[in-house]
RNA sequence: GCCGAUGUAGCUCAGCUGGCUAGAGCAGCUGAUUUGUAAUCAGCAGGUCGUGGGUUCGAGUCCCUCCAUCGGCUCCA
């Protein structure tokens, strides 16, 4: 007998070699039918594997992200089944679960795909489905692997199994196909009911740009007709929240091929809204404990190679900048640390001088890639946040925490809830990409370290993301369509005091060297709004939204009342706007909602007569009739609410 | 930068296998209408069909170049 513990946390019994299926189905039948996969001891099974051993099973349906991994994970085999047999001389690569859905990277060698090609696909898969084929695995030796492999003349397999230990490789067949596989699917191909082919894209082999680039082909599986239907419905609505669309529509930033690629020209709608999160900001910041200083948009070449900077992307970076003068050269600022380094080295700093915080709100220049370009959230021009706090290695892990309250506090006032704390660390196996040594840099990322811990914050370590001077904690928020940006960044660094030889007088009455922190809140303002007005689908808060109100008026007749109502809000701070256009009320009403204005006022002859508003919500929420003055309190507690929480 | 797709009026889109002066709705302008909770009516105006080349008697439509945009990859100080 051996011992199996449940999900539930119950202990059962049963005989050794007992399958993950017939567990399932002495909890009920009922279950049985669902469970599509399974984990054992934290390792993804099938439904059909046998178990030998004491452990922990864990049981997975579609509903589960699990389930659904091996879900799709299963799917991914019959698009490679498919496109084998579709397509003559191709090779198969890899083709795992992701988030929402699956890809195959495929060679495909003299052949070549394209979305005319879908269909195809989408029914030779589905004919595959619906054969039925049970998903089993089998152990194989590595020969036996290797020589599989070998008679395709596929190099990627080969070079995958070269890796791997003999003794655990396993493939995995279903139908008459074959493809080596470690595990995880479903019961059978049947379970499947519904395919979509989403796209197609090129892809680096192994992820490295030197490599071969191989076709990736994107789809999404499901067990419902249906579910497939609101999925594709889900992702239509997505697409209405995209920032670039709703940045037009709201009139709040625009792009022109003249001024630039990447180079966005903020409308005055968008110009207000960026002023106000900026103060909003300075407001923060001010009770903090920070000085708001101010550098110039160009810095010696000189400048850049003491950071260390230069030599790191000087040559894709814009172009140095040359003067009259022979030998002088000047770039556009990058970044703003060295210019604060250089503020710090203005003057003598004593511990008891420490932390200084100086902040900018700092427009920086990179020339990203032209295919990284997108909208608002990667651009070749953009403003930081930005700041560098200058401190002793006593004072750092305060700072930090510090800088986490500030950080959390921005994201709350502006309603992100669902980031991920993300804690960037150097990759050990590619040190040519960083500078400093390992012991500043274990300094560094234990402190980051033992912040997030001591701040209860929830969050995953990122080998490899680190900037090139230290270790980083990201803050990640999603976007529309669920991909995920940086925005809030927290940096520590032991190198650039180093490089600029920054230093304060100790209680020793020796020179010490500070540590420096590089925070950015929002990140950058670009990014920080695309990403919001994504999130919100362009109704932003109310302490934010460029309009907040809008005046109705039902005819001309009533123009000495409505633009008394305008005064009086104008005079308490409210942003209104009158709309007295000769049209009817709901021509009125529907350009209001379009433009997402919060709060509709509509003014008439009775209003007039009794001295009130009749008030409308965006969304159609009638509020009724009130005074001007209940209307600027309603306004004013609910901005309120959002800072006191 | 790489792979794939797309590019027609300010916006959203139609334009079949190449064939008369390139269409619609919204926005704009003019006029009528003075209106009560998501589009009042009529008229007018608006386009070198992304760019440059080519094939053809004839190109928005077919081919090539470049540019831009979108989805990915790579990159992201």
């Amino acid at each position: 007998m051996i011992n199996i513990t449940l999900n539930d946390g119950t202990l059962k019994k049963f005989q050794k070699g007992v399958s993950v299926l017939d567990i399932a189905k002495n909890i009920s039948e009922g279950f049985a039918r669902n469970v599509i996969s399974a984990k054992f001891n934290d390792v993804a099974i099938e439904t059909t594997t046998c178990l030998n051993c004491d452990g922990v099973l864990e049981f997975y349906t579609w509903e589960n992200e699990d389930g659904k991994k091996a879900f799709w994970h299963s799917s991914s085999h019959i698009l490679a089944q498919a496109i084998q047999e579709l397509y003559k001389g191709i090779k198969l690569t890899i083709g795992p679960a992701i988030d929402k859905g699956f890809y195959y990277d495929v060679d495909f060698g003299e052949n070549s795909i394209s979305e005319n090609d879908f269909k195809n696909i989408e029914t030779k898969m589905l004919e595959i489905a619906r054969g039925k084929h049970d998903f089993s695995m089998r152990s194989v030796s590595k020969k036996e692997a290797l020589d599989l492999y070998s008679s395709q003349g596929n190099e990627y397999k080969l070079e995958l199994i070269k890796n791997l230990t003999d003794g655990e490789i396993t493939f995995c067949d279903h139908s008459n196909f074959t493809d080596l596989c470690k595990g995880g699917h479903i019961p059978n191909t049947g379970i499947i009911k519904a395919f979509k082919i989403l796209s197609v894209a090129g892809a680096y082999w192994r992820g490295n740009e030197k490599n071969k680039q191989l076709t990736r082909v994107y789809g999404i599986s499901f067990p419902k007709q249906k579910l497939l239907t609101e999925y594709l419905e889900q992702l239509e609505e997505a697409k209405k929240r995209d920032h670039r669309k709703l940045g037009k529509q709201l009139g709040l930033f625009t792009f022109s091929q003249k001024v630039g690629l990447g180079l966005p020209l903020w409308l005055p709608k968008g110009a207000e809204l960026r002023s106000r999160l900026e103060n909003f900001l300075k407001d923060a910041q001010k009770k903090a404990g920070y000085q708001m200083v101010i550098t110039p948009h160009i810095g010696q070449k000189e400048l850049y190679m003491t950071s260390g900077h230069y030599e790191k992307y000087g040559e894709d970076s814009f172009q140095s900048i040359k003067t009259p003068k022979k030998g002088e050269e000047f770039l556009l600022k990058p970044m703003n640390c060295p210019h604060h380094c250089e503020i710090y080295n203005s003057d003598k700093f004593s511990y008891k001088d420490l932390p200084i915080r100086y902040a900018e709100f700092g427009t920086v220049y990179r020339y990203e890639q032209s295919g990284e370009l997108h909208g608002l959230t990667r651009v070749r021009g953009f403003t930081q946040d930005d700041a560098h706090i200058f401190c002793t290695e006593d004072q750092l892990d305060e700072e930090f925490k510090k800088v986490i309250d500030l950080v959390l506090y921005v994201f709350k006032s502006l309603g992100f809830d669902n980031f991920k704390a993300q804690v960037s660390l150097r990759d050990p196996d590619k040190s040519e990409k960083y500078i400093g040594s390992d012991e500043v840099w274990e300094k560094s990322e234990n402190a980051i370290l033992k912040a997030v811990k001591e701040k209860n914050l929830n969050y995953k370590i990122e080998k490899g993301e680190a900037a090139f001077y230290g270790p980083k904690l990201d803050f990640m928020v999603k976007d529309a369509l669920d991909r995920e940006w940086q925005l809030g960044t927290i940096q520590v660094d032991y190198n650039l005091p180093e490089r600029f030889d920054l230093t304060y007088k100790g209680s020793d009455n020796e020179l010490h060297r500070p540590v420096m922190i590089h925070r950015a809140p929002f990140g950058s303002l670009e990014r920080f709004i695309a990403i919001l007005l994504e999130n919100t689908a362009g109704n932003l808060p109310l302490w934010l939204i460029p309009e907040q109100v809008i005046i109705l008026s039902i005819s001309d007749k009533y123009e000495k009342y409505t633009k008394k109502v305008l005064n009086l809000l104008e005079i308490n701070e409210i942003r209104a706007l009158l709309d007295d256009r000769n049209e009817t009320m709901g021509r009125k009403i529907r350009d209001a909602e379009m433009k997402k204005t919060p709060y509709m006022i509509i003014l008439g002859e009775n209003e007039e007569k009794e001295n009130c508003i009749s008030l409308r919500k965006h969304g159609g929420e009638d509020l009724g009739k009130m005074s001007v003055e209940d209307f600027i309190n309603i306004i004013n507690d609910s901005i309120k609410k959002i800072f006191n929480n």
